[in-house]
DNA sequence: CCAATATATATGCAGTTGCATCTACTTTGA
DNA sequence: TCAAAGTAGATGCAACTGCATATATATTGG
């Protein structure tokens, strides 16, 4: 807990300092950028995030109201719709990982070796 | 990150389930009995617990408000005052640790060996 | 000794979260 | 075929958080 909190108040940090948004923001633009035609349905997003329901469906009205990502009808269940990254939302997240990833190498990366963060991804593994 | 954030949702959930407060409460009321003579200043709790300054004064006014602390003055720098646990805050601690701890075991210990659990351990320390 | 600075804690406000519930469809099954 | 149950997503409200700043007291350098 202790060591999460460090390290997740330090990359927080660090995207501040960039003046860039949270976390929150890059973990949704990610996985819609790695999903076909880079769009997710809501559920999708929160099955993947592990973001609650009501957190991301106002996440997401952020991140509209930004620009990063757009809501578009879904036609086969019009209670559904689709979320779909823009341009400016790929770009958004290609920004942040850039500081992300030296946070991340910065915060974990440089305290353990190659055969101890491999050691530590299993033993994390186990705990879902 | 996603480990964690499930095995804490875990065990916020039980201790919701059980019908007690949040994990927060836990650290603070910990700190305390753990401490000489059942107190320490905000600012010594803060560093223990990792809380904000902020965060950590409206804490203490909820656990006042439900008499598991005490604000008492701190003689030697009248800035300070002195979180004492009381006695329904010692209960509270020992009632919650019977959640608590079988949260733990639950989430964590069951997925680990004795073996794994300790290069894990040493693992996250080396995260500091 | 005192003005400037630093420390300990509290608090107003705006933004975020959790909870419960709402709306708007869809699916199911008698 | 239609009422009941289920699902996708949004939202009002209260609680919590972060930020900036306030308040009150201590310390320190000139």
């Amino acid at each position: 807990m202790r060591a999460q909190q460090r390290v997740l108040a330090a990359i927080e940090k660090d995207f501040k300092t960039a003046g860039l948004p949270p976390l929150g923001w890059y973990d949704v633009l990610w996985e819609l950028v790695k999903a076909d035609a880079g769009r997710l349905r809501p559920f999708e997003i929160e099955a993947r995030t592990l973001l609650a329901q009501y957190n991301l469906s106002r996440l997401i009205d952020r991140l509209e109201k930004e620009g990063l990502v757009r809501r578009e009808a879904y036609d086969e269940d019009a209670r559904g719709c689709w979320v779909v990254v823009t341009d400016a939302g790929r770009a958004m997240r290609a920004l942040m990982w850039e500081t992300y990833s030296r946070s991340i190498e910065t915060h974990v990366g440089a305290k353990l070796s190659e055969q101890e963060a491999k050691t530590f991804a299993a033993l994390l593994s186990k705990l879902f």
